[in-house]
DNA sequence: AAGACGAAAGTGGTTGA
DNA sequence: TCAACAACTTTCGTCTT
């Protein structure tokens, strides 16, 4: 396993680049080790700068109301090291009781840790990566912190923290999507999201219709020319700003159509307008329109 | 029969007076 | 705050392949 001559030209010159785990020859470059583990201390770099090197506790996550810092007490009577606990059983019983109430102390609080469960739930449900459920989970708890919830379901703000976050992170989902997974409908979580973006200020743009292509290409198996084909028309007319005012989701789904017909792998307006959660009149509003600008008309024509 | 088409009426959000 | 407006949807009858 760890080599300590070059396996190529034999040089005993060898380093290990820690950032990228790899063992490298520096006589002829040749990676002789991937993926080793990072053997260096593990830092957690403080804000005041004390990098010391202190072994770092659990990784911090937005998952757990508390965001993991908590201590429980256990139900064994038993101390650090395993002996017995001598101080009596109702002394321990509660501590135990006001440590419970300590950490869930109040209403916000229990909030927070439904409203996180569901935060996962959602998350894993719509196989969203890891990354963006926290992000989720920053934009709850902004909302609760300002008393957005008022008055609204927890499930409603949820799925729209979810919403927003997708958006912000460029990965973004249409609302059918999140609603689909969520208890609460489309409305509700669009109408919520657009409060919470009003409230917390949050600057989120239009989405790109690009961000679109490669995930409804996939739903519709459609194969990698098809799905640059129809990057390259929504760049065009992104870049002749022939998008404004347009529906994201609707131009991308345009485009998928004209792309899937002109490289050979037709889908029908239904199979398109599906996936993508708008209606087909929509789909051919906007293929018309684009055919015209990309002046394409002929070599659509000429399929027939 | 399936797919494409487009008219007409309705919905919800934005904008500007 | 209200009306005008543009995008989009729903529904439905018709045409094309």
């Amino acid at each position: 396993m760890s080599e300590t001559k070059c396996t190529d030209c034999g040089s005993r010159n060898l380093s290990v680049d820690d950032v990228r785990g790899e063992k490298v020859c520096d006589d002829c470059g040749l990676v002789i080790e991937e993926t080793i583990a990072d053997l260096g201390a593990e830092w957690r770099v403080y804000a005041d700068g004390n990098d010391s090197g202190i072994r770092g506790g659990e990784k911090l996550t937005n998952l757990l109301h508390d965001k993991g810092l908590s201590t429980t007490i256990d139900w064994q009577n038993r101390d650090y090291s395993g002996k017995t606990i001598t101080a009596n059983r109702s002394q321990l019983h509660r501590m135990r009781k006001w440590q419970r109430r300590a950490r869930i102390s109040n209403s916000r609080e229990r909030n927070l840790a439904v409203a996180l469960a569901e935060l996962a739930r959602l998350g894993s449900q719509m196989s969203l990566p890891q990354s963006m459920v926290e992000a989720g989970a920053d934009i709850y708890r902004m909302a609760n912190e300002k008393r957005l919830c008022r008055g609204r379901s927890i499930d409603a703000v949820v799925a729209s923290s979810i919403y927003i976050a997708c958006r912000l992170e460029n990965m973004p989902r249409t609302l059918d999507e999140v609603a689909k997974q969520s208890r609460t409908g489309r409305k509700e979580i669009g109408r919520t999201a657009r409060m919470m973006q009003r409230e917390l200020k949050l600057r989120v743009k239009v989405s790109n219709p690009i961000d679109y292509n490669a995930r409804f290409c996939s739903m519709l198996q459609l194969p990698p020319d098809v799905e640059s084909k129809s990057q390259e028309m929504l760049e065009e007319l992104i870049e002749n700003e022939h998008t404004n005012g347009r529906g994201p989701v609707g131009l991308c789904a345009a485009a998928i159509y004209i792309a899937s017909k002109l490289m050979g792998y037709s889908r029908t307006q239904r199979e398109v307008s599906e996936t993508a959660g708008i209606t087909e009149v929509t789909v051919r509003h906007r293929y018309k329109e684009m055919l015209r600008l990309l002046n394409l008309e002929e070599d659509f024509e000429s399929l027939k």
